[in-house]
DNA sequence: TCAAACTTTCAGAAATTACTGAAAATTGGA
DNA sequence: TCCAATTTTCAGTAATTTCTGAAAGTTTGA
């Protein structure tokens, strides 16, 4: 690997959290070597600049883009593919929500739907389907509630992270002025609670 | 592995799981024995219902102990070691995601911060700087907003969440009441944005 | 202090995963 | 169509991770 230090250490970094990640270390490393990188890189660009073989380059770009997290793109008057990274830090965030949530969410879910709806024999599989259920409901929740955070605009998204926690104020503000005015702003959270 | 059959594909899911996730099968499998159990277990219970070794039982449950993840308790009359995970499927979550935050988010805005602080030399390094400047910026929002969230009583969290983006009207319908009755209810988003 | 009950450590074996180089396949242009 | 450039596949190898059994360590009560 021949970079610079900056460059090189934000690689290193990648590679290693990958295996935190189910990732391995080379698609870690490429993925970070092209969101770095101010240009396109094709597949030799990143041999040279990694030092892992073709082969695995090309297998690991393939998972890239299972992923979603890279484009593939051709330059004008070259054969070569190139590859690069979304340029907006928030959509990469929101492709890798939507995939981790298809890939590895919704198997659980499915796996605990059908455990739920299995006749229990006994108090242990009774108490199990019990947990299940508790588990269902909070990764359900959880869920539904991340997709709609997902798919609101950059900017909302931002003012209302920065709100943080002080947003329980806004809405114990808002249940007040509804009682007072009667306008049923609250509507839902208050039909589900 | 002998367990009733709605068990044993739970704790097989969560065994394959692991994966994802970075903890190996057997940590996977005992987690998810002790989620469903409806009573502590200790380590030749563990041993019996998934048919690992005695020794890989117990470095399973170092892992889970260090990930705050199962709680160690005395049974009165025996001195054995029994295990179970908190009753309370929230608190498990935000320890999750507590321990996810200081293994992995943590060193990595460490990493980007030492990355961000250093003299460029050449374009290059200049753009990979600022976009590792985005990355940075991106998750320490959305870090410090998780840990609010995090941090809110269960009930409040709960109503957020089934809010879910009708929380963006409340947003509205707040900043034009505050814009009418001259009361600043949304101070730091405004402030911050 | 000793012995019994229980837990942990650790070196090596087994299993899994990652990586490579050679060969096959694909693509685009002449 | 063929050729040359490029990418992909895949079988074998290397590296890593997981797991086990034996041995060492710890704790408790007599």
């Amino acid at each position: 690997m021949n970079l610079p230090p900056l460059i090189q250490s934000f690689v290193l970094h990648f590679g290693e959290m990958g295996s935190h990640w189910g990732i391995n270390r080379t698609v870690g490393q490429i993925y970070a070597l092209l969101y770095v990188s101010d240009k396109p890189l094709n597949a030799d660009d990143i041999v040279e600049a990694i030092g892992c073989s073709r082969s695995n380059t090309s297998m690991a770009l393939k998972e890239l883009q299972a992923w979603r997290l890279v484009k593939l793109q051709h330059l004008p008057g070259d054969r070569r593919e190139y590859f690069s990274t979304p340029e907006d830090v928030w959509a990469i965030f929101k492709t890798l929500a939507e995939e981790r949530q298809k890939r590895e969410v919704e198997p659980t879910l499915t796996m605990l739907r059908g455990a739920i709806m299995e006749t229990p024999s006994g108090d242990a599989e009774r108490h199990a389907q019990a947990r299940m259920n508790e588990m269902y409901q909070l990764i359900e929740l959880v869920t539904k509630w991340f997709a709609d955070i997902r798919d609101m605009d950059v900017d909302t998204l931002q003012k209302l992270m920065k709100l943080g926690s002080q947003v329980q104020k806004v809405l114990q503000f808002t249940q007040s002025i509804g009682r007072l005015t009667g306008r049923d702003s609250n509507r839902n959270a208050d039909a589900e609670a």
